[in-house]
DNA sequence: GTGTTAATATACCGATTGGTATGTGTTTTG
DNA sequence: CAAAACACATACCAATCGGTATATTAACAC
């Protein structure tokens, strides 16, 4: 990685959380300047903009967390266990996703759709491929006998992604991350019952 | 209502969608003006400041969502029939809901949390009240015999919420109302099979 | 109708915004 | 090790921000 690469990286990462936390719109460019340590014509030197810079924050943290997904769910054979870790995955890191600002992409969704044109095919894809990954483990399910053949897949994914994006939202403004534990346990219910054979 | 309370009303009216589409932080003064057809002075006249106006508006979006529901659910006598009054509301409003930037009270939550501490307070007790609202028809049902003595209405009360404002948000982003009907159609389902008696 | 008060408009304020042109120092490459 | 390329800092720009002091107009009481 050269070196101005690294600086690249290293604004994005810092100014992450800021972007997450106040939003594209609140965040300043002061606000970059003193996260970073760095000056104005050193941002602009590495960013066209600061909708490059949003945009590319808002891809970092995307892969970050579909990554981290993904080495979690690869840790598992079966397609229940797969959604059972996929389940826990926001469970366990409520309180790190709290802590820097929520789920991203939810906060994308809801700041891009009105008012910042340049995200929202970004954020779009983000759940559309969110969905697909979900659809993926229960089409194996059905597939390898696991989960009962006449479920639709797209619509538990659909409800699935909706339960888990409300339940951040909840937790976090109610303060008590019980609120998502409730929501993902009543998730795992609906897994027995209705999907796992 | 005096002139001045009509003119508040009015600004208040004219300015909720604005600030509900591009949030209370980059909603500008000249937005407000703009829309409004009058100055900053007759602005400033009617309100404290742009923090105040912002508050008022969220009261009177949350307020005037709140008596949506409770007009509609009024209108029912079971507690079951309650319940799939308050799905529904959702289901038919979300043209309106979509239209005019989204849920208030998800907006507000998603900017308030992180930068508007002025807001904060307002937005936990709608959800509180929200959360209270359908603690209250669970409980009635399970008085009355409809529901299932062993449930935890504020278990089902917070996954319901967590279920519509996910379902909301993924409708939104995705431009497919169907994502929301889908989320709402298998809440009827969780009511029907572990709820109702 | 006149005097008083409330409501709206005008014109301005300092501060901050995103962005740029230019200068300086630092890597990297031949 | 020198030259060219790159990375970063400084200093500035016009535009806009939220907010205010003051002037003007409209509404209302007597």
């Amino acid at each position: 990685m050269s070196k101005a690469e690294q600086t690249r990286q290293f604004i994005i990462e810092k100014t992450a959380p800021i972007f997450n936390k106040k939003g594209y719109f609140a965040t300043s460019l002061s606000d970059i300047t003193t996260a970073t340590g760095l000056t104005k014509g050193s941002i602009y030197g590495n960013f066209k903009d600061k909708d490059d810079l949003a945009l590319h924050v808002y891809t970092y943290q995307s892969k970050k967390i579909a990554d981290g997904v993904d080495q979690l769910i690869s840790q598992h054979r079966t397609a229940l266990k797969k959604l059972y870790a996929f389940f826990d995955f926001y469970k366990e890191n409520f309180k790190n996703i709290a802590a820097s600002g929520g789920c991203p992409l939810m906060n994308a969704a809801i700041e891009a759709d009105d008012s910042l044109p340049f995200l929202t095919p970004k954020v779009k894809r983000s759940f559309t491929l969110w969905r697909q990954r979900l659809i993926s483990i229960l089409e194996e399910g059905i597939t390898s006998g696991e989960f009962k053949q006449h479920i639709s897949a797209e619509h538990f994914a659909i409800t699935f992604m909706a339960m888990i994006e409300g339940g951040i939202l909840l937790a976090k403004i109610s303060g008590r991350g019980k609120d998502l534990t409730i929501v993902i346990d009543n998730m795992k219910d609906m897994v027995d019952r209705e999907i796992k054979f």
